[in-house]
DNA sequence: CGAACCTTTGAAGTGACTCAATGCGTGTGG
DNA sequence: CCACACGCATTGAGTCACTTCAAAGGTTCG
């Protein structure tokens, strides 16, 4: 919880009583291998939250010809399963990416925290809206930009999200993802994603080893790629003097 | 407030207490004229949100070589900017499509609310992630299907909107956008649009007067955009007991 | 009546897709 | 320790959806 509470604490530290309800919110700890889907479709329960403190997953939704889109990327100290609060089905996919360790509490949970902290409601509520923002973006991206572009700003993503918990000197990124699965995540084929990369490296401006991405140049890749990273531009004051 | 407080209450009817909370976190209530934008950039306020009373509204971001993506479109009672709150500058423009009356609410009301009101702290909570699943079915859409689909399943968006609202009977809709519009909702050129609905219309599909669209055989139409509606689809339950 | 705005249409160009084959790396079982 | 299989990445050739550019046609409104 340590990761979630530094996120959330950024601004606005929590007290401890706030720290606890954090804590008292998840019913348990448990942990889960790469390639498990929490969430799928109809077969699991909709009715809870993740919260994640090690590993990484995605958010997908499956299309009726069998294709796939990959919506959001979830690093630690992300809330999980947001979209699928509000309905009786899931409407996502969750699928985990490296071996995790998540926080799972039943979203009735939810309600009692709010009622004895509401800032932690505030806190919520201005995290499913800091989520909003960055699927905006995403939405802008692949509505209106090339597949250049596309790539860049993915790359620059999650660099952006894992340097937040990883020393920011590591050079090399593991993007965590096939080609394929770059592909559903910026709305392209793993083909066009392989040519894609051929020519940033040809262009010297990623390299790739054993899966392994590094940033050759950074100022190209952003231009290129127009990334901004909202978590750096949070502002949680508005709520700070409840 | 009369459509917010209906769609609010749809499943959990609100207490006179909490309605009132809700008239209560506004600070007044404005028209605007078709045009107008809300929030621009770094000019105006990101500080507030709007709730739409009538009229209607789009959320859009530029990019870098000018052109423009539209994220999301705004009804009577629904709350608009949420992807704003959490930042010090505004991340996407709203611009008003019909002209409207909104109610206008700084968000540090918010946080008075949800202390006394948990239940409408969980209320903003669930339509955030609401939103959320919406931003999700668009990215999917753009991301993964070609035009055909797209412009299918935004005729089919807009009207559900609109038949929350007006009597469902009524058959011409008015899409309320310049074909260039829908184009930056759907991630197509003006020119390409165009061409859609000259296909639509050559078999049969729609038909299109006076700026008017009509749905000929909604069974293709649905078949072909495949949109699901999330406002049928809610689930306001888990909060009931508190 | 004309201006402004929106829509339509054509022709040429391009980014990305499909299909299909090949290459590569890792782990497993014989 | 090799052979093989499996998953992932690469490459080429042909096609298609959509773009760009440019011009013309419609509406609406002052």
């Amino acid at each position: 919880m340590q990761d979630l509470l530094a996120k959330y604490g950024k601004v606005a530290p929590l007290l401890s009583q706030e720290q606890d309800a954090f804590t008292g919110l998840s019913t348990r700890k448990r942990s889960f291998d790469a390639g498990t889907n929490l969430v799928c479709g109809e077969l699991d329960d909709p009715d809870q939250l993740y919260i994640v403190e090690k590993g990484r997953l995605f958010a997908s939704t499956e299309l009726a010809n069998g294709e796939r889109a990959i919506t959001r990327l979830y690093f630690a100290g992300d809330i999980v399963g947001t979209a699928n609060i509000p309905f009786e089905h899931a409407t996502q996919t969750i699928t985990v990416n490296a071996s995790a360790e998540l926080y799972i509490f039943p979203r009735k949970n939810l309600i009692d925290t709010f009622t004895n902290m509401p800032r932690v409601a505030a806190i919520f509520y201005t995290f499913a809206a800091m989520e909003n923002a960055i699927l905006n973006d995403r939405l802008v991206s692949i509505g209106r930009t090339r597949g250049k572009a596309r790539l860049a700003s993915l790359i620059l993503e999650i660099e952006a999200r894992r340097n937040l918990l990883l020393d920011p000197a590591r050079e090399r990124i593991d993007l965590g993802l096939t080609q394929a699965e770059i592909g559903d995540a910026i709305g392209l084929t793993e083909v066009q994603v392989s040519r894609l990369f051929r020519q940033f490296i040809e262009d010297g401006i990623v390299e790739r080893r054993h899966g392994q991405t590094k940033i050759l140049d950074r100022g190209r890749l952003s231009k290129i790629g127009q990334f901004t990273d909202r978590y750096d531009d949070l502002d949680l004051d508005w709520f700070e003097d409840a």
